[in-house]
DNA sequence: CCGTGAGGTTGGATCGCTCCAACGGCGGGA
DNA sequence: TCCCGCCGTTGGAGCGATCCAACCTCACGG
């Protein structure tokens, strides 16, 4: 795919043009379009007249190159289908905008299939920061990079990061899982399940919140575990086992909505009325909990006001790369929909 | 080599340094890093030995400079909510990886809050092609840059995009109506109506499928439409209105799997059996429609394979930018799930 | 013995921008 | 009147890559 011969010319104003029509020189317009205060009003006027009249944009690879930085953040998603990371990007979105920064979004369950390139375009590229959103595997790439640019993390993983100049920001998922336990335990359960969302660390903690807070409760007891994996399937597999004991639980707390889901179905399909005989908590309170059909009790983590926060973290990281990096954990809200009710009498 | 007013040194290696350190020139080694096939067995060695050491990544910002092409395409999705961009990115990533280029991803919802500082950053940066994914509004910036450069729109929107050399890939709405209404019909339902969702194309699209397959099945006089607006909460509305009717439909096709989920809402609400009473059918086959607690029939657009098909268009365009711009419909797919059955006896 | 061409390799120009040192004009203090 | 400082402005040197024309070896045929 050679293309022989003379570089073609793309036909677009460049700052010469822009400067040769306004009458001035390239660097004054430079100055224009960086707002120096040094400018006069009537060069300004010309300068912007000009850029106005030809559509001039600035080359964005030049002025990275010039400036060796490029007013961008990538941000790596683990996996588009999870459905808080649309609330978390309207929280992040405007807080980097507002700031010059431009973002790049990047789905990091793809760039495993693509052999990481995905990550090492952005350390290519030149991303100012990198916003490391929901549990991404550490892979060798994605700790060199956070290794080497100011990086937040959002979310589930993270916690266990341990990299040193690295901030975290993270749902409180004990908290969460305390709240849940707080909740149906006023509402008079005691047999209180749990179907645990073990691969992730997210997983791990709500799973600690959840028997942390039985034992302040005085239930220490009554703990009953089953393993699910965050999917809707496990969370249906789990909960049919948990149906089907003698002295089966009177409430069920999953890991996760999609869990919560499964774990729905599951009672409906063993005839188990929800909430009159099983109540069912979930945890995100993503789309799905917010379904009539289903209509889930869920832990909201607040995921627009995460992204609005890790904005403003990754932003004094980047003025302040080297301060020590901090772990902030956000205060979730339990929301009461109409899968969780009074325990059944005895 | 005294440089007067040091500049930082970021201390990343470049062409230069490896250069140096393999004992060749700078040439050389863009060479072999862009494999040109007259470079020496031993001068590959030493370059790639250097660049193995020096841990080097080239430029991108530089490369994107002296190339006049990024090696990038922009992928603009209208809302990251949408689950079958997931789906489609799956399809897409690997062909566009595959060729050597990279994805940027935008939301373009955001982005409208954001007064496209997006869209035109994809133009600064030099996007070698474009993806709008699903209904993009219209905007100046979006209609500006699918003028400029090679760009694909896959998903609802563009068939009435109208410009010249933008390809426009797309699921057969029509087709998916007729498969519904054909698979009800095969059930022997006559009274079948549609919830819409109108203001989308793809909703005008299937909802005129709707019409035409009904004509088709000798159905023309039972043809009855109430608006959703692809919304549960539109999909619950609607179908309260239709299952009230005294003529109540014994089917209903749902423009999408949302409102599909809010019309078996609205007739759990009412107490009308599904699909005894009342079959419902969907469109997206989105994750909505596999939930064991919904389990909804629904349509299946492929979004994997629109995917695939659109990076392949779009490779095709990078190459041949001022060929005719073509339009391709998709065959979709029925899915049949629970939500459909046997029409009551009368 | 020399011209020739192919195979490798190299320097330098270039991409479009930023930044810095230097420069010209103008007004005010000595 | 002269000098100095300040304000605006300018040319030029990078930034880190690509790419082209020029160049240097040799091997080989005449």
């Amino acid at each position: 795919m050679a293309t022989p011969g003379a570089r073609r010319d793309t036909g677009r104003p460049t700052l010469e043009t822009v400067a040769a029509q306004a009458g001035v020189s390239r660097s004054l317009v430079s100055l224009v379009l960086n707002n120096s205060p040094k400018v006069s009003p009537a060069s300004r006027e010309a300068v912007l007249r000009a850029v106005a009249d030809l559509g001039y944009r600035p080359n964005a690879a030049a002025r990275r190159l010039a400036e060796r930085r490029s007013r961008t953040v990538g941000v790596l998603l683990n996996d588009l289908r999870q459905p808080w990371f649309a609330d978390m990007l309207d929280g992040l979105g405007p807080v980097l905008y507002g700031a010059g920064k431009h973002m790049l979004l990047g789905d990091g369950h793809i760039d495993q299939l693509m052999d990481e390139t995905l990550t090492w375009s952005f350390l290519d590229f030149g991303v100012d920061g990198l916003v490391l959103a929901g549990s991404i595997p550490l892979s060798a790439a994605v700790v060199s990079i956070a290794r080497s640019i100011p990086t937040v993390a959002v979310g589930g993983r993270g916690l266990d990061l341990d990299l040193p100049h690295v901030d975290v920001l993270a749902n409180d998922n004990e908290r969460g899982a305390t709240l849940v336990v707080e909740h149906l335990t006023g509402l008079g359960h005691t047999r209180i399940a749990h179907v645990s969302g073990l691969p992730s660390v997210a997983g791990r903690l709500r799973m600690q919140g959840y028997q942390d807070a039985m034992r302040a409760a005085g239930l220490g007891a009554d703990v009953l575990i089953e393993h699910g994996d965050m999917s809707e399937e496990g969370g249906y597999r789990a909960t049919v086992r948990l149906l089907s004991r003698p002295d089966r639980p009177t409430a069920i707390f999953a890991a996760n909505d999609l869990t919560c889901v499964g774990a729905l179905s599951a009672a409906t399909a063993l005839g188990v009325r929800v909430p009159d005989e099983v109540s069912l908590a979930g945890f995100d309170n993503s789309l799905f909990a917010r379904l009539r059909a289903l209509w889930l009790t869920s832990v909201d983590g607040t995921a627009h006001l995460m992204g609005r926060q890790a904005g403003q973290m990754l932003l004094e990281r980047i003025e302040r790369p080297s301060a020590p990096g901090q772990i902030r954990l956000l205060p979730p809200r339990l929301e009461v929909r109409g899968s969780t009710g009074p325990a059944p009498a005895r």
